[in-house]
Parts: structure tokens; sequence; C-alpha cells
DNA sequence: CTGTTAGCGCGTTCAC
DNA sequence: GTGAACGCGCTAACAG
């Protein structure tokens, strides 16, 4: 068992109690290639670890190869909600089945230049939700950091955006099978998640255009239920029968906006979401959403930076059955 | 201007370039205490090494002073909802403005005991949203950790549980003064989040006692219409007119149950949620809700942070008018 | 006062 | 299978 209340155990104390030299040690734990060590040594070291509750210090073992297994994941600045949480958590999952620990950093970036935060902890690799600019790519790329990757748009160099298109295909392929031929397109208020926003429109622009429908009436709409009944009359005004809405929090914009405008849903308009949030269920009638299954992506981009880090190529996404439509009364 | 494609830059770089030793360069980077150093040489360090965009290596003032300046947060492994992000957002501010960094893992305990973690991290504190064992916490004290805490009802050592008691009592006091009597409370379904959920039907039961009103019915509430209408059901056949949620998800799940049940709200069964999540203004009826003012909390976390890692004495919680009632047509 | 020299902390890895 | 040097910043001891 574990001795909790000694002092750190280094590798040191594991060499000694097995009565081998440090490297020996070392050599064992890291099953170090072209090394050849006997059996009854191995167990003999691994034992001792066990027993003395070793574990590597991470600040010397980075400290020496210069890069720790660390990835680190910046959150944006824009509110985040509850999918993002699920996401980390089915990342950090796959990254750890690879031997790397996801640490996440909340902070605005006013808080502390992010170049001190990757300085600070050279990190195996970056995950952002916004885009870098070239010159932090390249200083971090040159700093060691073995990936970057960008959940937005913008990433150059490795292609890993999350498949936003598909997310607002789907929406309008739903939309058009119910029958409906005028779509709308339901903006967010916050400036700052066009960058999401714009690849959904993209694919919901896309849908409508290779079945020949017109090109989707985009409005934004603002989280609050006067404004946004504002925008359901400017649809009703053009026409529109089934609106695309960024997520699940404008769909429920858009639910509240109907009923203060007296348009029903989804008789007079279809209302779809993203996220499938638990509130989307529970709406008056239940949204009707679009869920991607995280699981598959998380372990796609655990991939990714495992093969980055083997300077290997990057694996294709399945882009299969990966966003899924979850029908419910909404639309 | 930086130099974005060199590799790393060290104190030895900082130290050539402003041709001194690089115990200078520590000393006045860190303004090292009862060390005297003249003005001209650090200017010339500090311009050396911002010519230079050093940035300390983390890896090794860690291994050096056995101790490095990030903060880890343990999430739970419950679904975590909105609220969580913003509250990390602020945490890391806060705690930026002390020098320290918030990094936060997500993985279920599961995919790496969270014994390896910190013992590869060697943070200056830990702070969780579960409880510790005692061996737990004891082991992470002599391993250096100079903080844990947890944000649960547990912790032990240093008192820190957010003012859980108090958003319950806000609640009740709330649905007491506008005439309710019978109180109900609504249990999340996850038994994940009883930690949390206890302590707020304690505030409830507090403030009932308090008015010699009866002791609130509990109930749990699934995140799901139809068995939610039920307990909407049981409600009514005990003479409950007010009830307070867990929190805005079980809240808007009651409201659902309500729909379904022909119940009106509030006329017939007021509700209370907590977090005031952006779908709470947008249901039908808007959402009273309770939020706690994460800013002063974060705050206040830090600080007590702080003053661990200087072995003071933690400050105390300006418990005032940390919670607030969120009016809106629910109750 | 001002600043330097030297050794530590811990895991990795090359040469013997 | 081992000895020893290395990576990088900190700090006690020490010299102008």
């Amino acid at each position: 068992m574990a001795d909790s209340t000694t002092k750190r155990v280094t590798s040191a104390d594991v060499a000694r109690l097995a009565g081998v030299s440090r490297a020996t040690v070392s050599y064992v734990l890291n099953d170090t290639p072209r090394q050849t060590i006997s059996a009854g040594t191995r167990d003999r070291v691994r034992d001792a670890a066990a027993q003395l509750g070793y574990a590597p210090s991470a600040a010397a073992r980075t400290l020496r190869t210069g890069r720790s297994d660390v990835v680190l994941c910046l959150l944006p600045d824009w509110p985040i909600g509850p999918e993002v949480g699920s996401n980390l958590g089915h990342l950090s999952t796959a990254l750890a089945r690879h031997g790397l620990t996801l640490v996440v950093h909340p902070g605005n970036r006013e808080d502390r230049p992010i170049a001190e935060l990757w300085k600070a902890i050279t990190p195996a690799a970056v995950i952002a939700y916004t885009g870098f600019s070239d010159a932090e790519m390249a200083a971090m790329r040159s700093a060691g950091v073995s990936l970057v990757v960008a959940l937005s748009r913008r990433d150059r160099g490795r292609e890993l955006a999350v498949p936003q298109e598909l997310v607002g295909r789907r929406q309008a392929e739903h939309l058009a099978q119910a029958g409906h031929s005028r779509l709308g397109y339901a903006y967010p208020d916050d400036p700052r998640v066009r960058f999401f926003a714009e690849p959904r429109l993209a694919g919901v622009r896309g849908a409508c255009a290779a079945r020949r429908l017109p090109t989707p009436v985009g409005l934004t709409v603002p989280l609050d239920p006067a404004a946004a009944s504002e925008a359901v009359r400017r649809w009703q005004a053009t026409g529109v029968t089934a609106v695309c809405a960024y997520n699940d929090e404008v769909a429920l914009a858009i639910l509240a906006g109907a009923r203060r405008a007296g348009v029903a849903v989804p008789g007079e308009l279809a209302v779809m979401g993203v996220d499938d949030i638990v509130p989307a269920r529970l709406a008056d009638p239940p949204l009707t959403t679009v869920t991607t299954d995280q699981a598959v992506v998380a372990a796609h981009l655990a991939a990714t930076v495992v093969a980055a880090m083997n300077s290997r190529a990057a694996p294709t996404l399945p882009a299969a059955d990966i966003v899924r439509v979850v029908s419910r009364e909404s639309a």
C-alpha cells in the first residue's frame, strides 16, 4: 500500500528499494526500446514503484524532454454552454487513453496574454476555439508545441473544424423533407460566436442550393422574448415557414417570440435548434434539434493530437453519422 | 519586438544580452527582497527580457521551488451546467490577479486516478467540487499542495462551502413573502448532485422553521415532462402551492409537468429555480429564480487560496448580498 | 551595496 | 545494467 504521509517519492527512492540505479528505473518505467532489462529486475522495479506510490514529477520530466504530456485547451471568452462541458469531458477521456492530460484554461485573454500561458506550461498541443494569428501559430510551433488546433474556421495548417457545416445541412434537410421551402436562419446576438454561426449558415445555404430552394433569410435573434417576436413577425412577412436556429437557446428565444406574437409552432413556423440541451426537451412545444456525437469527435481530436505528436498524418474524421436530428414537436 | 521564430528563450539568453549573470536576471525579474540591484542594471535586464520575449519555464521553476503557480480545479463527473463555466471564468480572472493560473481538469476520476494528476502537476492548490477522503487530503498536503478546498459540505479543514444554504433560504423567503405557506422542494434526479441539493434544502427548511411554516415536502423530479407532471400532481394532493427547485433545469421540468397536468403557474403552483440560465427567461411563464454573484465568490475563493499559500488565515466571505432573487412570472 | 559562483531539484539518456 | 551530464531557474555563500 502506498504510504500517503511521506514527502515526495522520487525515482531515487524507487531505485534504492529495488536495488538498482535510477537509470534502470527510468528504462523500466518507460518501457524504453532497445534497452534490454531482465524480467526479474523489471518486476522488482515495478513493485518498488507501486509500493512507494511513485509518480514521476511532471516538472522534471518536462524540463528534461522539453515537452509535457499536457494538452492545453483554451476556452473562448464568450459564454460557453453546457455542450462545451460534456465536450471537454469526452476529450479528456479520449486523451487520457493516450497518456495525455487535458487541461482547460477558461481565462479571458485579457487576464494574461496567452503567450505567457503556453510558454509556461509547454503543452504538447494547444486546442483553441478561436483562431490564432499566423504569428502566434509560428511562435508556438517553434517553441515546441507540436500541434495547434483551432476549432473555428481559420485553422490554416491542420484541418479540424468540427463539422459545423454538417450541422446546418442536417437542419435544412430535415426541414426540407418536412415540406418547407422558405427557410429562415436565426443568428445569435453575440458577435463573438459568429465564428461558429457562419459555417452553420453555410451548411444551411448549401443544402438549400442543392435542392433549388431559395436562399434562407437570416436574422439576428436576441435572447429576449420581445426582440425575438419581432424577428418572428419579419419572417412571417417574408413567407418563411421554418427556421434553423444557431443553437437551442436561440431556438428557445424564437419559441418565446412566437408565443408572444401569437404564431403557432410548428403550425405556422417550424423551429430547429442545435445541441439538445436539457431545456430543449422541456420547452413548449418540445424542441426539435440536432446533436453531435461528442464521443466520436473527441476521439478524433485526440487521435489528431497524438498523430501530430508523432508527426504522422492526421486521421480523417468519419463524417458519417456524427450529426443526428433529435425529432420532437417544434419541427 | 519579440522574435517569434527562435528556440526557447532561457534566462541565460537574457543574461547574455544584458551582460550580467543568470543570478542577476533571476533577482531582477523576481524582485527578490534583500538583493539590491542598481536601477541601471534592472532596466537592462528587463529590456533584454522584453526584447527576447522571455518567459521562464514553469517546469524548471516548479522543479526548483517544489511548487507551481497553478491552481488545479477538479470538475465533478456529473454533468455541469453553464453556471460552472462562468464560475470558472471569474475564478481564473481572480486568480490571475494574484499571479496564479487556473487550470481545470474535466476528467472523470476513472480516466486517471486523481492522485496521479496532482502528483504530476504539483499545483499550489486544489479546488474540487466533490469532497476528498481524509487520506487523500493528507497525501496532498504532505506532497506540498498548500490548500485543498472542496466546494461541497465535507470540507474539514478550511471552511469554504459556497453559501448553498443561503440559496435555499432566499427561495423560501421569497415564496413565503408572496404568501405561500406549504412549500415543496424539487430534488434533482441525479444522485450525484445530492451534495449540492442537501444544503439548499436545509436552507429552505431553515427558513420555513424560522417562520413556523410546515416542513417542505421534497420530491425527486426527473428532467422529463411526464415524470414531472406526476410530481406536480402529488404536490397538489398535499396542498403545496409553491415549490423551490434544485436548479433552473428542474424548475423547467416542473413547468413542463404543470403544463401537462393542466396546473396553472403561478396561479395554482408557484415555481422557483436557481442559476438564472438563459432558458429560464425564455420559459413559459418566465422563470423566477435566484442567482449568486459569481464574481464575489470567485474573488473570495482566490483570496482564500492566496491566504493559504502564505499560511495566513482565510478571509471570511461577505455573505451579504451574494444571493439575489430574479423575480419573473413563475413565482 | 552589487553582482557572481556554484549546486540543487528530478527524470532522461548517452557512453561505457 | 550503471555512471554522469543535461535541462533551467532559484538562492545561499561569497567576492569586489
